[in-house]
DNA sequence: CTTCACTTGGG
DNA sequence: CCAAGTGAA
């Protein structure tokens, strides 16, 4: 195929594989030469606690990265290609990169927070000072920005109906992998003085944590093996096990989507292929898909929703404040708030960064509904934590549970804790797995050690406010100010409802 | 010159 | 998947 360009430098970030990756593929097909490079921004590594899972996870997936780029590029008949890595700043490091290779043009996929994408288009005029070209790519979702919208042309705010109207555009071509290794003899080798080794983590200032104790495999090749046990062993029932954090229901594929070291589409494409075959389970998980779709086109739209409720009404709330709060804040983060269910969802979050589905809204509904805190502070707590955050879904989910956001949980509608936790968990196993201190108590008072009897806490060997907190909060008391608290949002919706109703009738009238 | 089978590009 | 292009019969 004839070429237009001599060389181009594909910026690897959230897409951290060689196979069905749209920048790469667009590159190697349009240069003769290629390289490929990934920055550790160290603006970016600032923010984070020194022991962090994700900078490790990064940096095996890497190696990895690394390994399947000279792979592809020998049989291919090019040695030495391979990714260039840097430490510096993202941007500049970039910039330098393509000064230095005397590259034409810069290919990478589209990251569409609100902070990626101002520095995207820094990064775009700079190249442009210099008659480079950048060139960006859907990647890292089935569809984006416009590419779902409402028969008015808006965005879609509403889940159901954007989950339609994104099934009906999906098709096998939408879903096919990018050929990437049909052009990877454009894999150009790495001139000596850039080939670097990857930089350890104690250079880029980072203590090991305990990734590899846990059951999360990195690089392509961890998420192909997760994929494929949860393919054969899990998706067909993932509809009806998913609600149970003591079951193995889930795919673990989370924090593989948000580092790109698994291809969106193809995850798609398997669970269509068994949704079309039948498979509710597929279908279910399917939605999951879209949901982060969903989600990441929202926050396109609507890049306010980081600092602010999507809904205004909710501005007018007043969140609980001051030591008091703080102090609650800090038994929900470290898990002794007392209701067992929420803090053995918080101990697995600290313990592990991953915390079951379920346990998310459990926990979420808990800090907003029973502690009365603002749920930006959780939102920011599991952006810290979690090794799958992802801002679209994790401010989207955090204000699905909060009520502010768009297609929410309706403000009015709280969690029960207790009654999550026996549907849920109903044996309690998940609680004595990360709560070993209440793993006597029979099934019927582990979700709530208060209620049991002086003689089945003894026997149970435990002492309240000794071995396991009593609850920081009534539970029905919480309810009552948690209502009353959201009364501001019930008088602006009431409002908003009575000139809705005017309008119609004055429109009626008309006709 | 037409037709069919096959490949390639698009996202 | 579909449209456009290619090459052989």
């Amino acid at each position: 195929m004839n070429k237009d360009l001599d060389t181009a430098l594909v910026w690897f970030r959230r897409d951290l594989r060689a196979d069905d990756q749209a920048a790469l593929y667009h590159a190697l097909r349009h240069a003769r030469r290629v390289w490929c490079a990934f920055v550790f921004d160290t603006e970016l590594l600032a923010g984070l606690p020194r022991q962090d899972r994700r900078v490790e996870f990064i940096r095996d997936s890497l190696i990895a990265l690394d390994a399947q780029l000279r792979a592809l590029g020998a049989s291919h008949g090019s040695e030495h290609a391979g990714l260039i890595v840097r430490h510096g700043h993202g941007a500049e490091e970039i910039v330098r990169l393509v000064r230095q290779l005397h590259v034409q043009a810069v290919y990478l996929n589209h990251d569409d927070a609100p902070e990626a994408l101002a520095r995207d288009a820094r990064v775009r005029g700079e190249l442009a000072e210099h008659g480079v070209a950048l060139h960006g790519s859907k990647d890292h979702v089935v569809f984006e920005r416009n590419e779902v919208l409402s028969g008015a042309g808006t965005p879609y705010s509403v889940f159901t109906p954007y989950f339609n109207a994104w099934l009906k555009k999906l098709d096998d071509f939408y879903l096919s992998a990018y050929p990437v290794s049909r052009h990877a003899a454009s894999l150009a080798p790495v001139p000596e003085e850039f080939r670097q080794p990857i930089p350890s983590l104690e250079a880029l200032g980072f203590e090991t944590t305990n990734l590899h104790q846990l059951k999360l495999p990195t690089g392509a090749a961890g998420a192909q093996a997760l994929l494929e046990e949860f393919l054969a062993e899990r998706i067909d029932r993932y509809d009806v096990t998913r609600d149970f954090p003591a079951v193995k229901g889930p795919s673990y594929l989370g924090t593989h989507l948000r580092f790109g070291t698994v291809s969106v589409r193809q995850l798609a494409r398997e669970a269509w292929r068994r949704t079309q075959a039948g498979s509710s389970g597929a279908r279910v998980w399917l939605s999951e898909l879209a949901w982060r779709d969903f989600f990441q086109q929202i926050l396109f739209h609507h890049p306010r929703i980081v600092e602010h409720p999507y809904r205004r009404e909710f501005e007018a709330v007043k969140w609980e404040k001051g030591k008091h709060a703080d102090a609650l804040f800090a038994a929900w983060s470290e898990g002794r708030t007392g209701y067992p269910l929420v803090d053995a969802a918080m101990l697995q979050l600290l313990q592990s960064g991953y915390m079951h589905n379920r346990l998310r809204m459990v926990s979420a509904s808990f800090l907003v509904k029973d502690l009365g805190l603002d749920y930006k502070r959780g939102e920011r707590w599991f952006a810290l934590k979690l090794n799958d955050y992802e801002l679209a879904s994790n401010n989207g989910n955090w204000q699905w549970a909060a009520g502010t956001g768009c297609d929410p949980q309706p403000w009015f509608r709280i969690f029960h804790p207790v009654t999550q936790s026996k549907k849920f968990d109903p044996q309690g196993r998940f609680i004595r797995r990360y709560l070993p201190q209440l793993a006597k108590l029979p099934d019927d008072l582990i979700h709530a050690p208060w209620l049991a009897k002086p003689v089945d806490l003894e026997a149970a060997g435990i002492e309240l406010g000794v071995d396991y907190p009593h609850p920081v909060v009534d539970h029905e008391e919480a309810r009552q100010k948690t209502l009353a608290r959201f009364g501001v949002v019930r008088e602006a919706q009431a409002a908003k409802a009575v000139a809705k109703a005017e309008k119609k009738k004055r429109t009626a009238g008309v006709d």
